[in-house]
DNA sequence: AATGAATGAGACTTCATTCAT
DNA sequence: TATGAATGAAGTCTCATTCAT
């Protein structure tokens, strides 16, 4: 019989990775200090480590977090009844990303490029990241069956490496936007118009 | 005299550089300590120092190099005569980030992933980030430019948000080749030919 | 009620010391913590704090009880109408040494090694083990002085100094048990009798 | 071509083992903190943790300094040529114990104490101490094996269990100089010499 | 009375950088 | 000029104890 309810255990968790999230996104996994998610956390050193054993098991709940956040949405997203073409489902994956990346809390993909760099050299993160990312791209793989099926895409190409072309736009969309700045959905989706068969 | 001692700096100033890479090709930027790269480039604190003054700076000579990697050779490839269709352009840009990564000296591509991660930090390697992305999507642009000229693509459609579509395949190559490790050149083709107009 | 509540509270007692001596045995005094014996009890931590005021209380009534073990037999074993010989009451002391050892509930002559380290840093703990082993030590005077008398002694050396060397040999016998192993009342009454007088 | 001499490094190391061994003296091995090692040393954590990789390094080098006190001047004192006996190596061994407890530098006999305790939960500094205690107690064997062969001790009794006896006086000495504070050597001796044939 | 979540001082250790030699 | 020992601020984590519920 816990002195506290599981819901407040679980409210408690979100508390301190929402905070370690602000820090991250900020400054970083590596320049954001135990003392710094202490102190935005508004709890003290004993309480957040009584919810997380160490520092890394903190960046490890952000990373997958943060992977997680494109592909959540995005089973919701898609995984309508209707077919959606190559293009489409691009364009809705892309909106996706700003609307998460907008949505309060910070913004996520800044989490995300962190994890793609922690994941060179932090195998629990790897493995998270190559699960998530494996999974999202399986989504883009049935988009791509059915439009084989449909004949609006060449049935004689391997799907898969379809798929990668097209999952492999969504980094190069983010990391634009974090860099450089000047990407929109809608600035893409025209140059995806422009350059996509249909 | 000078001319020797300018030229041992630079044998110096090269020796560190590529220590320090190959620390952080291994370990990150934030792992990697001063210690590490000292070892690594077998001089002593105090040389290293008289050539950067902090590890930040040799942080950003190393993004600096292989953020500039791939469009070192990009113009090499690109600056024909003969103009390049978008389709072959990319497939050579991808042809060529799998060669900068296996050259010796270790795969520079993990170490501009971490610079992308540092960049969100780091105003100065943001700077670097920013400028040398720009300048490798304006290469896309002047081949969307050309491609419009024949006719080849739509006039009509703003060709900077094509070269952003464009440009932003290659992060998506260089991540998943990294973290999945399933896609090639010629998986990317493969893809890019089916799904691109012609 | 109170004789309950009473008898109660000394069960209580008696757990968490139990508790804490498993602990303190496998692990030592300092690196057993709290939430250790906490665990161990089966308590929670409020009511652990409820019989003893600090670790420090605790560690001391440990220390306390594994002090008294050899003489709280002792004086039941020697405290016989007929004379004992010093060999033999050597002889009787060693051989209760190892039953206590023996017994359930872990060998508290590894506390008693921690309490002597303990004790030159700990006043309260010094205090105690001087008491205890000055009572000890008392015993075996008595048995001098009883030998003295008989004429088996030396009557013109003082018997205290004689006590000293008798006391002397149980430590001894305790740490070559503990950390080398080969030690057995049976070994220690060879060596014994082959050299004391007799 | 070190900057500094091995002299150095050697009285460096020596200096930070004084400093830890003043602290553990007088606050145990558990109470010293790294912080008291440090300043008592008058270097900086730095400096100490380049001579030394953990607390536990530290804490096993005093140890293992602390254990072979008393034997390395057992070795000078008793390896003449002329036969001792058993009496007289105890008295011999008795007086050196108070000699090096005596030495400046702080009561080595305290940090025994300490080491004996730690061998109950520290593997290393159980083989230390072991195998200090083996070769302490082998050099009783050799006078036990020399009295037997002179006729002075009885031949059929097994020289190591009057070996364990001889060693096991030590501890009980060294405990109640330490804990009660009334044996000296003389007390002892005569203890000794009313006990023990000759 | 009992619980156990929370506290926060303080422990150990690392590492970028300096400067006496 | 080059060396590398030394510095010490700052980081991660622990744990004896308390007190709101």
């Amino acid at each position: 019989m816990p002195k506290v309810t599981e819901e407040h255990r679980l409210a408690r968790r979100a508390q301190i990775v929402a905070a370690a999230r602000t820090c991250v996104i900020e400054q970083g996994f590596h320049k954001t200090t135990m003392a710094d998610v202490i102190q935005e956390s508004g709890l003290s050193a004993g309480a957040v480590y009584s919810y997380f054993k160490s520092k890394e098991a903190i960046v490890a709940a952000i990373a997958e977090d943060a992977l997680s956040a494109i592909d959540e949405l995005f089973e919701k997203l898609l995984a309508s009844a209707e077919p959606l073409s190559p293009l489409m489902a691009l364009e809705r994956t892309i909106a996706h990303v700003v609307t998460v990346a907008e949505a309060p809390g910070g913004d996520v993909t800044r989490v995300a490029v962190q994890a793609w760099a922690e994941s060179l050299r932090n195998e629990e993160i790897h493995e998270v990241a190559k699960g998530k990312y494996c999974q999202l791209r399986d989504h883009f793989l049935d988009i791509v069956r059915r439009a084989q099926a449909d004949g609006t895409v060449d049935p004689d190409v391997d799907p898969l490496h379809i798929a990668q072309v097209m999952f492999g736009m969504i980094p190069g969309f983010v990391l634009q936007r974090l860099l450089i700045g000047d990407v929109t959905p809608e600035t893409y989706s025209a140059g995806l118009r422009a350059l996509l068969r249909q």
